[in-house]
DNA sequence: GCCGTTTTCGGCCCGACTGTTTTCAGTCG
């Protein structure tokens, strides 16, 4: 997929439209964000788009006009833009990296290679050694300080860490912030509450009447690397595992507005203000005013959908990938609810003795792992149900799974295998191929025409959201399973439920709500 | 450069924070 790498030069178009630019192109370079954005959530290969479709196809893709259907179209042809390689000749900067040094934007990049001719991560790493940087007009002691901290955070963190990691924490500081009883009420947003698959960083809410000490708190907390930033209203700190998180501070009447603004995404936000002035009304992270009133406040995330025309609509949904317009026709999906499973499709533990974390769960039978079965990644599972309250009753009720990977290069056996041998779930699709790929049509047609569900790995959380909200469509059915190999591991099931939630599959295509009857 | 059930021109989300200013530019989310 060609889709990244155009998706990176206009990035870099726009920053260096940015670092030039007067106020009038700052919307050009906004088009090249915007385009770029809009090629990274394309599920469709662009250069198929183009090629079965020519310019006109380019152009239904949103953020894509004619200027940039050019642009994507000259690519695809010759291999480069001319536009980008003029731009490059005049700003032979590593954009990309510099632009994740948090406080450095497309100006200031400029700046520093215009003055000392920072051109990369290298380059700003010696400024800022031989203080070169607290010179230059618009920097001083303090920025040169900051750049310092922030590449040191850049350089120790892994980028993007993978959700349960980041959930695990953020579950972590949430409930420390309410045991320190300074709260009157705390919750996690970004893309943790939207249980994005990585996150960039964490975000928490709180309601206070005592900040100072809240901040305190939160900046002294076991698992802080580091304090980058403490004010009375928002407060930033580097945790151990590679990331930042922010505390914010909001009022009890904002509350509502803040989770919504602040739970993003960024895109869904900006689609969600255009809405409000539809309306004749303003959203910002305060409230949603009509004539300077706030007539949200106090009220919860769910009245500002409501007061806009629209339903509530789930964080996970929050992408703007047509999750606005199904909200104002009332056609969301039915999503599947955190606490509503009645099975864990598979672990590998011994679940005898697993009674109480069954009734935890809520859970009617487990799915474990019951041997293997052959050489070629076919496996068995087997039902284990709860017996009153007090034990779990191993069955003789037992399924096939076959392992997608086993099978990479001869995805006609796979399919053979579906259909003729009764195989009941497959795991690892996504080691076939990406969705929009012949074989993986075939085997998502096989396994629909089979009654075979696609089972839903939460501890790697594979197969993708992404790659399963391209299947939406589809009749396939699909099942949850943590993968647990011990009944701790039990609650990764969590994110499997978080990834059928983004990819918008409705509660009556998961396996996991149906009694184990209806299973067989 | 994109976009349009008030459109083919004239808009483009918007406010906080921060450091470096002497009234604001740049960055961030």
């Amino acid at each position: 997929m060609i889709n990244r790498d155009i998706a990176r030069i206009f990035n870099e178009i726009a920053y260096m439209i940015q670092a030039s630019g007067d106020q009038r192109s700052s919307f050009e370079a906004n088009a090249y964000l915007r385009a770029a954005r809009s090629l990274e959530s394309l599920q469709d290969d662009i250069e198929t788009v183009y090629r079965s479709g020519g310019k006109e196809a380019l152009m239904k893709i949103p953020g894509i006009g004619k200027g940039i259907a050019d642009r994507i179209a000259e690519y695809i042809d010759s291999g480069t833009i001319k536009k980008y390689e003029d731009l490059r000749k005049n700003y032979p900067i590593d954009f990309e990296t510099l632009t994740k040094i948090e406080g450095l934007g497309p100006k200031r990049i400029l700046m520093l290679y215009r003055s000392i001719g920072v051109k990369d991560l290298n380059d700003l790493k010696k400024a800022i050694e031989d203080h070169r940087i607290r010179d230059l007009p618009g920097f001083g002691e303090k920025s040169e300080e900051i750049l310092s901290q922030s590449l040191k955070i850049y350089e120790s963190s892994a980028g993007r860490i993978p959700l349960p990691l980041g959930y695990a924490r953020a579950v972590e500081i949430r409930d420390y912030l309410i045991q320190t009883g300074l709260a009157e009420r705390v919750e996690i947003a970004g893309s943790t509450r939207r249980m994005k698959d990585t996150l960039g960083d964490i975000d928490i809410l709180a309601v206070t009447e005592k900040p100072l000490q809240m901040m305190d708190a939160f900046t002294s907390m076991p698992k802080v690397k580091s304090v980058i930033a403490k004010g009375e209203k928002k407060s930033t700190v580097a945790l151990d595992i590679g990331t930042t998180c922010d505390l914010r501070i909001i009022s009890r009447e904002s509350f509502g507005a803040a989770l919504q603004y602040f739970t993003g995404s960024k895109d869904h936000n900006i689609r969600m203000r255009k809405i409000a002035i539809d309306h004749g009304m303003k959203l910002n992270e305060y409230g949603l005013f009509r004539d300077q009133e706030n007539v949200a406040a106090g009220h919860d995330e769910d009245y500002i959908y409501r007061t806009l025309g629209l339903s509530y609509i789930d964080p996970e949904l929050r992408e703007d990938r047509g999750e606005l317009e199904a909200a104002q026709m009332g056609k969301l999906p039915d999503i599947v609810k955190y606490d509503s499973l009645n099975a864990d499709m598979c672990v590998k533990f011994d679940v005898s003795r697993a009674h109480d974390e069954m009734k935890k769960y809520g859970y009617g039978y487990i799915l474990a792992y019951d041997g293997s079965e052959d050489a070629h990644g076919v496996f068995r599972i087997r039902a284990y149900t709860l017996n009153g309250n007090y034990s779990v009753q191993k069955t003789e009720t037992t399924f096939r799974c076959i392992d997608a990977s086993s099978f990479k290069d001869d995805v006609d056996s796979l399919v053979k295998y579906i259909k003729d041998e009764k195989v009941r779930f497959l795991t690892n699709l996504d080691a076939i191929g990406t969705p929009g790929e012949e074989k993986v049509s075939k085997i998502i047609g096989a396994c629909t025409a089979s009654r075979c569900s696609i089972m839903i790995d939460s501890k790697s959380m594979r197969p993708s959201s992404d790659f399963l909200f391209s299947l939406r469509k589809n009749d396939v059915r699909i099942a949850i399973a943590s993968f647990a190999g011990n009944p701790d591991e039990l609650s990764y099931i969590r994110f499997g439920i978080g990834i059928t939630r983004r990819a918008w599959i409705s509660a009556d295509r998961i396996d996991n709500l149906l009694s184990v009857e209806k299973l067989v």
